[in-house]
DNA sequence: TACCGTTATATCGCACGCGATAAATAAGGA
DNA sequence: TCCTTATTTATCGCGTGCGATATAACGGTA
């Protein structure tokens, strides 16, 4: 360990890290002139995404799903529940639980956002790459850091 | 255009952005550990990545190769000046320009650094991944994006 | 000199992301 | 019942990202 200087790997364009970091502003500025359209954030949109996928979950249901915590989730939620895109209520069985539902406005949304997607489509053509495999091969490195994140004491 | 409902691309899973926004927090994640110990942020990393390759830039060229502006790298060179990692120095050929150069304290920061890199590269190869291909492409992605992104009035 | 448009950097407000902490409810044991 | 612990959500502070705006300095023209 502690190797004194690695030259070779030390290069920004050599680097796993900025090459992600870099693709997901990118990526993110590409999706703004959409959400705007919609008055939402990325980050709103993508918990969007999980929502219309299934709703009726509780936070911290959606945040395993977004692999988030409820510091980022629960502000998140309420400018959306502010929008009138979804509910917040707690679940009378157990006072602690907070459901979160759509509203037909909400998932209404889902049909508006279309346009997106056509433009990261468009994009994926352009750039001669076929998604799937991309999308599968992201879950897998995620995983993996994941895992060093929680044994090195995250 | 505005197709009414696209179920099969819909998921959360299926999703390049959201592919790409969960590797990148969870790499994130990865690092922290380490970058904590050097007192440092990600972005601070980053940062320091483009100057350890090539430092008495101007904070527009820094902001070029690292695709982000004044409003955003402005605040984080103050913070790695404040913290004796590089020196902001008006330029006096050019008083509107502000050069950035590394200290000795900064440059040293490079070798502590190496645990990280070890790590992300025995998570490469626990994954099973090459990573030079995957950072080549992500970052032919990236540059895609960012087309889209002008274009669409960015 | 004064004026004007351009360029480089800085500032402000808002929405994340997250570490740390707090508050409220639930569950179980004496 | 009371007490303790665990679980779930919420709050606070700080550091990004970024749209919008401001400030300062340069270049060119008259």
């Amino acid at each position: 360990m502690s190797a004194p200087h690695t030259p070779d790997l030390a290069t920004l364009d050599d680097q796993l890290c900025f090459a992600i970091y870099s693709a997901n502003t990118a990526i993110n500025r590409m999706y703004r002139p959409y959400l705007n359209k919609l008055g939402l954030t990325y980050p709103q949109y993508i918990a969007l995404l999980a929502l219309w996928e299934k709703d009726d979950v509780t936070v911290g249901a959606l945040g395993k799903r977004l692999f988030l915590d409820t510091n980022t989730l629960t502000p998140l939620l309420k400018r959306l529940e502010g929008m009138g895109h979804l509910t917040r209520t707690r679940d009378p069985k157990d006072e602690r639980v907070v459901r979160i539902r759509l509203t037909d406005q909400g998932r209404a949304l889902q049909g508006q956002a279309s346009d997106a997607l056509a433009c990261v489509h468009a994009m994926a053509s352009e750039a001669d790459v076929d998604l799937k495999p991309w999308i599968e091969a992201l879950g897998h490195l995620r995983n993996e850091a994941l895992k060093k994140a929680q044994c090195a004491g995250g």
